[in-house]
DNA sequence: GACTTTAAAGAAATCGTTTACTTCCGCGAG
DNA sequence: CTCGCGGAAGTAAACGATTTCTTTAAAGTC
């Protein structure tokens, strides 16, 4: 490896004055700084991050943890905190497939001295673990996540509010008997739609809930599909937790020849790019969950520079917003498809 | 921050017993190991990972350099990426969004320092400039990528073979003026994918290329649609360069009311996951991006633990195949929508 | 022309670990 | 009883950068 000190020796100049050149810092003169940097390019020359770290205290990197990497949730999720990260000079250390608490937590270990913040989403009930296994001084932003205990900056899409929103829409429409497909046991999104799902129904002119089970994968909701195509009493509309099990479930009616929506109406959560082109086009909750991981690493990034707790709206609710297309009735809207998609 | 002399003195040992207790290296009396453990974890203790790495001269983190984080084709990637690190224990700094070779030359500076090795995606012509921005002793492999100098271990997809299979397919079905929409020029991927459909038409039955541009986009690949619903003379088959371009021109085809297959029938590249869910269902080539990934990390992996040059087999090609569905007039297979799903 | 000021470069301390080397202690063997 | 041996813990020297102090040299000032 190629450390200051061969830069240095073939300049014939102190590494003071090579870190000096190569960070543009203090005063060098012209002429020496071109030595250096002739001698740094022709040797290769590549800092070590570690080192640096070690003395600064930043490691210009903040971790990503994630349950999982499927479907366009997550990369989305990415790619708005990537673009944010690479707006601030910050580098991402993404982790992820943490099925149980112990995992996470090990694998939140392995980051912690590695980063200089977390930003990590944790579905599970309580997401407190995360932050016992942390140095208490790493600052970090949950992302749709809850803890029991010691509170933490976070911020969460609003799934009960778009599930409600979202049920109430199938209400408006005329329908009656109005199932909902829920998310994985223990997860706290499918649980807070499960919720707003059951508030909106609460007084209203429909009938009561008609839970299905599912665990947010399209295989689910195609399972979801084929159950309720095999219901004596059918309902008149669907609304299933996520896109992926209402695709899953439109796959099944499909095959059972139940047309939607004529004799089914079916509805999503998430709005995946996917929903726009199955046919009939899905009705679904827009969460805009680039800007979520945006607005996410922004709040980290405060929270690294600032080295206050900044405690002040601890959680912060992002809006989401009732798309109607044609699988809950709506006149298909011919140009919507294409149109949508540059954002 | 709390460091391993903390730990020391609250357990009242030197810092080199809190070393071996911690990584669990050397001997250490039973009773003493506990007591250091106790303390660390009252101290929430995390070793320094630059502080370590500066030593051990390793960082256990590998580059993964890619030019965009759009869509399913990256996310897949990042999945088999993020897999098999995992498996060897190895963390994953992501970088992104490189437009211009300069651009992408200065990120990799910025990994360099970082990381034991780099797995880079570089769709130009060239991407020779990654191996010299690079310290040479820089583990590197390159993913559908070429250079021109200097070579480097690279993993590719036969774009060509799948192009031409894809094309003779078609040619095979009884197509005769088939179009191509391309994708962006200086793209690697889209000029092979093109050779590979001018190949097979030299020679057959069909008509001369009919090449049209595009961007791999899906908004290119509407435009493209519009552009041969408008032309007096229209093919009768189209095969688009990716599948998200294939999705933008059945929108435009549809607004036309020019039939997919009955009129033209159509078809794409990459099988992403929405390939199966358009209707009619996209004829496609697959591509494993997923295994791509897995299978370069598990290269580089080798390239950082052999530190010999392994220059055996310089590229690897990757097999692809030809996926027909409805959008080529296949009869529509009932199941295949959700049955391809849990892979 | 001597002294003060200032710019530029070097010497050395420092960051938090790991690890080779040293020290200490108790125990068994001769 | 002494010596040697080995296990366990401590000491100190790296690792590669940044940065604070010094030092040096040159330029002003009177």
């Amino acid at each position: 490896m190629v450390t200051i000190r061969d830069v240095a020796r073939r300049a014939r100049v102190s590494i003071a004055t090579v870190s000096r050149a190569v960070n543009n810092t203090g005063k060098v003169r012209p002429e020496i700084r071109e030595r250096v940097l002739r001698a740094a390019r022709q040797l290769h020359y590549t800092p070590h991050g570690g080192a640096r770290s070690l003395i600064s205290g930043r490691t210009h990197t903040v971790g990503l943890l994630l349950p999982d990497l499927h479907g366009e949730y997550f990369s989305e999720l990415i790619r708005g905190v990537d673009r944010a990260a690479r707006r601030r000079g910050l580098h991402l250390l993404v982790s992820s497939s943490h099925g149980s608490a112990s995992e996470a937590a090990s694998a939140v270990q392995a980051l912690a001295g590695r980063i200089d913040g977390l930003l990590a989403m944790v579905p599970g009930e309580d997401a407190g673990f995360i932050k016992e296994a942390l140095p208490p001084t790493l600052p970090t932003v949950l992302l749709n996540s809850r803890t029991s205990g010691a509170h933490c900056p976070t911020l969460l899409v609003d799934d009960f509010g778009g599930a409600r929103a979202m049920t109430r829409h199938l209400i408006d429409r005329g329908y009656r008997r109005i199932a909902h497909i829920r998310g994985p046991e223990g997860n706290l999104q499918a649980g807070e739609r499960l919720r707003g799902y059951r508030a909106a129904l609460k007084g209203s002119r429909a009938a009561p809930p008609i839970v299905i089970e599912g665990d947010f994968t399209e295989e689910s909701g195609y399972r979801a599909g084929q159950a309720i195509a095999a219901r004596a009493a059918r309902p008149d509309a669907i609304f299933a937790a996520n896109d992926m099990m209402a695709v899953g479930c439109l796959v099944a009616l499909r095959e059972a020849r139940i047309r939607v929506p004529k004799d089914v109406a079916l509805a999503g959560f998430d709005d995946i790019p996917l929903a726009r082109f199955v046919s009939p086009p899905l009705t679904t909750v827009r969460a805009d969950i680039a800007t979520l991981g945006l607005r996410a690493l922004e709040r980290l990034a405060a929270l690294i520079e600032a080295k206050a707790p900044s405690d002040t709206r601890s959680a912060e609710r992002l809006p989401v917003e009732v798309v109607v297309r044609g699988s809950s009735g709506a006149a298909p809207a011919a140009r919507e498809a294409a149109a949508g998609l540059p954002r």
